[in-house]
DNA sequence: ACGAAATACCACTTCATCCCACTTTTGAGT
DNA sequence: ACTCAAAAGTGGGATGAAGTGGTATTTCGT
């Protein structure tokens, strides 16, 4: 469980299905990572055509965050506002699962193949065929300069 | 109940309808959140051309701060008088509903499609209408940014 | 006392949740 | 590498709660 590292961290790709009820069953590793902290609670919410899952100790990480922003300030309300309206509580159920709400699984598209991706603190629910087109353009783009920035700068 | 986190938050968007007689029904999610401190009672005005509903307490906590407010300043007083004329008390009924005052209706021009969205500590009443081209407006605007500021910085 | 509106009460439909069964994959042990 | 056991992932029925619509009763202002 404890490890040296950064202690919630989520990794790799898995495909799964989303049942006929929209049900989609997370990957056990990512089970263990959650049980610790957030004890199987996600927020989860919308981004790029796809989904981020927070376990709910990072979320609230970002909330504090959030408290200290000027409450009736215009463009602020506007960003909690829309912010907010796509993150949705969701808890894992007995057997690994959770319900994704029906307006996030429209956001992304989900049908049936899905794919669920680890990305540091969070990870992400991806409709197969978006995932694939994503894909696709990442490898347009100049990601690898991304990282020799990171690791050689 | 308790979790560490901030207590009293409202998440997600919702899609619920009003009845002929104007009520309208809380999503559950919301209720759990108000039964533990404001028992079921709410606050709710205008703003934004949508409703806030505060939970009884956070409304308190606002009445504080406006407490502390120039009372004689131009701009406080309209602002106040704003605020609070259109302020009214609700209560939920034993079916999780609230009656939407009238005036209050007609300043949201609520119908009979709504949308409930969590926004922190308040929730906001919308109709679908005015929602959707909120949201077009908000696209255009650089809320992303607002994510990223939060946070990166 | 009357009409309008708010509240209480009840019935119906839909959907989330719970529970169990089945198949596939993983991993340990020989 | 093969076998077996355990875990992971998938599917579906049953149950109960949530949301919605309507009728009856009460309250309020006039």
């Amino acid at each position: 469980m404890v490890d040296g590292g950064i202690r919630v961290v989520f990794r790799g790709r898995y495909e799964h299905t989303l049942d006929s009820k929209g049900r989609l069953s997370i990957p056990a590793r990512f089970r263990e990572t959650l049980s610790g902290d957030s004890d199987g609670r996600l927020v989860i919410t919308t981004f790029d055509d796809c989904l981020i899952a927070y376990p709910y100790q990072e979320w609230c990480i970002l909330e504090e965050r959030i408290a200290a922003l000027p409450e009736f300030k215009r463009d602020t309300r506007s960003f909690l506002r829309f912010f907010y309206s796509s993150a949705s509580d969701c808890t894992i159920d007995k057997l690994g699962r959770i319900l994704v709400p029906q307006p996030l699984r429209e956001y992304a598209k989900l049908e049936k193949e899905i794919i669920v991706v680890g990305v540091f603190k969070q990870f992400e629910i991806w409709s197969k065929d978006m995932w694939l087109s994503a894909e696709k353009e990442a490898s347009k783009d100049e990601t690898g300069n991304m990282l020799d920035r990171l690791v050689f700068d």
